[in-house]
DNA sequence: AGGCAAGGGTTGTATATACAAGTTGTGTGT
DNA sequence: ACACACAACTTGTATATACAACCCTTGCCT
């Protein structure tokens, strides 16, 4: 599993052409290689280089530039794009996805794993109604060894009772979350704020510095599965901070 | 000598095939034909229906499940895709909408109007080709008569000629775009920052205040309609610096 | 009845080819 | 020196074909 990007286990797989020569050309554009406005090589060269059919080259260009990482004209040829106009949308992104995308390492270090009490506030968030449980967990979220996201997540025990017995360095409790309770709708709500000092204590930044925050309560079937708050300084969490929707 | 047989310019120049067959298919969703989770026609039944080869029916499936409208599954094949994925789920929220909702009262007030030069950064984000001008606007919104929000956009000249007649004091720019370039779609980057010198005196804030600032491009049919940055400190925009997805 | 194998249908990947349409640079003629 | 025509190159659209990977149903066998 060296540099197989993708999370599927796929043993030896081979991956296909086209995405051979996609990741060929983002390594180029990350290691500044070929920075940006500088001409991509054209579909025939790629065609003679990695000795695919004219299509198939074609095709990871273009998939490229429908992710705004390139710009095509035509008649003039293809150039790395000079912003990151992300275009993707919708759907609850998944941080590790996004991290694993930009060929970057994602480690997450469990906090804290326990059940707590329920505040009246935790009651109206998460919908309880009787005397319903809790689970909270902190986990903190690394990209090449890098603190760029601290996730606190309020889980309602009755819907996700196995929560506490999961381990959450291999994988996250959105994954989890997911897997256990289909998510049919969530809803953010963003913040710019300054972080408290235990937050900024994990995240390893000054007390000073913007952090971007995003509260978000996941739904399934059964009702609110989940209140969470990800906060994300924004200094470090580059494109991703830059949540995109 | 152009070819200029009697069939004179063809400004209507027929549109490509794999976009007559998108359209078939965005015609039948929208008008409750095909439900969310119907089956699409199979790459082959379009292929007899519209008498193109496989590759282009399969280019207008592509793009459509790119743009989430669609989903595909390899060996059961293609269909509507539910709600939850396929609304945009970021509707874009106009702050006068918003800052009455919660029973305020809403001003504008315009702080620059006019024509400016393109940059390349902006050729590319607003998608321009030719030499085509670029309209440039701040307003600052108030809730109450406290500033809360500060719009810089930057508008396609060729797409609404008329931008630089209105007055955004009676009406928003949002609302005016949309009035005259209904929009299709729209991308966000968010992120904390703290805001320039500038924008803090509009905003009247300290320097060191966190704020939400989000870079919109919304779309029309006719492509980029205008590019806005919105900053709006986090510890005054209450409820709205709160972007509900 | 239950489990399993086979087959048909559907999407995914890949190749080879052709022409259209737009950009850029070269060179010629005035 | 300038304008124009043209050639070379690049991307856009389209077709025809082949095989792989996968899903689902059918039907056979135990």
């Amino acid at each position: 599993m060296a540099t197989n990007s993708d999370n599927t286990v796929n043993k030896s797989a081979k991956p296909a052409k086209y995405t051979v020569i996609k990741q060929y050309i983002c390594e180029n554009i990350e290691s500044g290689e070929w920075p940006q406005n500088a001409k991509v090589p054209s579909e025939n060269e790629l065609t003679q280089k990695f000795d695919v059919s004219r299509m198939t080259a074609r095709r990871a260009l273009q998939d490229l530039t429908e992710q705004g990482i390139l710009v095509r004209s035509q008649g003039a040829g293809t150039f790395v794009a000079t912003f990151k106009s992300q275009s993707s949308l919708l759907e609850i992104r998944n941080i590790s996805d996004e991290i694993s995308e930009r060929g970057h390492q994602h480690k997450a270090k469990q906090l804290i794993l326990r059940s707590i009490a329920v505040s009246e506030e935790l009651a109206i968030l998460l919908n309880l109604k009787n005397n319903e449980h809790v689970y909270y967990s902190e986990i903190l979220h690394l990209e090449n060894d890098e603190a760029i996201q601290l996730e606190q997540r309020y889980v309602n025990a009755s819907l996700v009772p196995e929560y506490l017995l999961q381990d959450f360095t291999q994988i996250t409790p959105h994954e989890y979350l997911s897997s256990v309770a289909p998510l049919t709708e969530a809803t953010h709500e963003i913040e710019a704020v300054l972080a408290s000092p235990e937050v900024c204590q994990h995240l390893e930044i000054e007390t000073n510095i913007p952090c971007l925050q995003v509260k978000r309560r996941t739904w399934s079937k059964q009702g609110v599965v989940s209140f969470a708050i990800l906060t994300s300084p924004g200094n470090k969490y580059r494109l991703g901070s830059h949540l995109v929707v």
